[in-house]
RNA sequence: GGUCCGUUCAUCUAAGGGUUAGGAUUCAAGAUUUUCAUUCUUGCCAUAGGGGUUCGAAUCCCCUACGGACUACCA
């Protein structure tokens, strides 16, 4: 192992918004980049200029901000760009970077390693379906490329005629016909390919005048300092190219080290995470709302769901990685330092939304009462219920250990700013007997007389009371719950009557007799 | 079809040749509680199948099955 600097990057596709599958990848590579020190960068891919659509980017540099996993080179939250003193091209968006690709096109054309094809989709298209129509697989290979229009058959002054003739073209790489590429990927170790299953990709393409990812991707790696690439299993397929265009290039010194992540698989049935399984589970498979800029369709978020980014971190962390030990909850600081590649699962995981809310549970029981209370006031203020922070902080300390949620609060609480409007039914047909009416007759009489409203005072008045008439514990008090709660649930009913108040507690049980 | 990757409870995973195969989520039961929730206890539930190698295999090898990705002038 060299000392070389750790540096890696998360680079999207700025086509829409950021899956959660594509947010752990990008967790998993600032998590690796702060373990050891390194820089994590923010780098958009945009050479597809037929799929870019407006927005996402932003949205994607929002949705890392909120969970925290912001970069420290390239593009940023601001969308200002951080820049390696080092790296003088000081620009992370390959769009922006077409004529450095440019260069090292032609460059693999001059070394041999590539070459102009003049084949139009609509030949290639015809070629693929004559193929298939003998049962044979088209392969763009050293098999087929000496019968095409290419630069490899054409003279220096035939080629230089037909590029100025002809603008529609695109740089091949010339795959060799029979070799062995020996690879290593840090997950899942050595893979082996031979060269004569893969075809002559493009470079550099016709329609945008662009390059394709494979060329951007290397290009960049090398000339950003890239250590490790930490990117989805479907570029798996890919490595060979990327192999052997560092090769190519004579950068095999540098080339970077690679680790390919497994991918995020549906709750149910087959296939990996898709936007439809969110709609049709009915969990958010975004990390924020996204709304189709073409279409308007609505997509939901985790953050507009109400999950904490702390809850978003943790389980996308345990989605694929362990820590070896039996420890689930996990600041992002602690994953920091836990985190490790070699600990990584091979296999793909499917995603599991109860498991998401256990740990949003697990987050939200751990806030205090004031954090909490911060937040469930904008739900107050909706509904034009205005108390003071203390009392909305108590409120929360007594339900926060039955919601998963902070838009769980009110259904939760709703009792402690307004009196009931309905009464649980089944809840009365339990509790409601006969003689109900005259016990909370009693009851009103005997808590009017209190002046103490005070927890303990209220218990120790009431108990005895019961005591003395030998009501029974449970006859009174689930009665007495019905009257100011309206349903079976809640916390202690002379806690929360001390929260109320005589008069607003008296006020609910008269509503009853 | 071809290439590559993968396969331990329903789900996420632990066990890097020797354990009654462990934990978590879900589900179920019980205890606690004035109710609900929490908490606690318990239960259900797994090494895909078949061959090897070995004294001994979830673990190493091979085959099969199944799953996934890729197979675009998309990333």
């Amino acid at each position: 192992m060299t000392t070389r600097k750790i540096r890696v990057r998360f680079a999207p596709s700025p086509t829409g918004p950021l899956h959660i599958g594509g947010l752990r990848t990008a967790l998993y590579n600032y998590l690796f980049a702060r373990k050891h020190g390194g820089d994590f960068l923010l780098r958009i891919e945009d050479t597809d200029s037929a799929r870019f659509v407006p927005g996402a980017e932003e949205y994607i540099i929002e949705a890392l901000n909120w969970c925290g996993i912001t970069p420290n080179e390239g593009l940023t939250s601001d969308g200002q760009v951080l820049t390696d003193p080092t790296n003088p091209e000081g620009c992370y968006r390959q769009s922006a970077r077409k004529a450095i690709y440019c260069k090292y096109a032609e460059q693999l054309i001059a070394s041999g390693h590539a070459y102009y094809a003049f084949d139009t989709a609509e030949e290639l298209d015809a070629l693929r379906k004559a193929a298939e129509a003998k049962g044979e697989t088209f392969i763009y290979n050293h098999s087929i490329r000496e019968n095409l229009q290419t630069s490899l058959k054409m003279t220096e002054v035939e080629l230089c005629e037909r590029l100025k003739t002809n603008s529609h073209w695109v740089v091949r790489f010339k795959m060799p016909a029979n070799r062995e590429v020996c690879m290593h990927d840090l997950i899942r170790g050595d893979i082996k390919v031979n060269t004569a299953t893969l075809d002559d990709k493009v470079l550099w393409k016709a329609v945008d005048e662009l390059p394709t990812y494979h060329l951007a991707n290397i290009v960049d790696d090398r000339l950003m300092n890239i250590s490790h690439v930490i990117r989805g299993e479907e570029w798996l397929p890919s490595l060979p190219l990327h192999y052997l265009l560092y090769e190519a290039f004579g950068w095999s010194d540098t080339q970077p080290e690679f680790a390919h992540l497994s991918l995020l698989l549906k709750p149910d049935g087959k296939g990996k995470l898709s936007k439809r399984d969110g709609d049709r589970l009915g969990f958010p498979v975004f990390p924020l709302a996204w709304q189709d800029p073409v279409t308007g369709e609505c997509s939901r978020g985790y953050r507009e769901d109400g999950y904490f980014p702390e809850a978003m971190i943790n389980l996308l962390a345990l989605l694929g990685w362990n820590p070896g030990t039996e420890q689930e909850l996990f600041s992002l600081d602690e994953l920091v330092q836990h985190f490790s590649l070699d600990r990584v699962v091979k296999s793909g995981a499917r995603f599991n939304p109860d498991k998401a809310k256990w740990f949003n549970q697990q987050y939200l029981r751990e806030k205090d009462n004031e954090a909490l209370a911060c937040l469930y006031q904008t739900e107050l203020e909706k509904r034009s219920i205005v108390y003071d922070e203390k009392y909305v902080a108590k409120v929360c300390g007594f339900i926060k250990e039955r919601v998963n949620f902070v838009h769980e609060f009110w259904e939760q609480s709703a009792y402690f700013f307004e009196a009931p409007k309905t009464y649980d039914e089944k809840a009365m047909q339990k509790y409601w007997k006969a003689e109900t009416s005259a016990i909370m007759q009693e009851l009103y009489q005997l808590l009017d007389k209190v002046d103490d409203f005070s927890p303990e005072k209220t218990e120790a008045v009431v108990h005895q009371w019961i005591v003395d008439k030998a009501y029974g514990m449970g006859a009174v008090m689930n009665a007495f719950r019905l009257c100011v709660v309206g349903a079976s649930k809640g916390p202690g009913m002379f806690e929360i009557i001390t929260m109320l108040g005589k008069k607003e507690t008296l006020q609910r049980i008269k509503a009853m007799l």
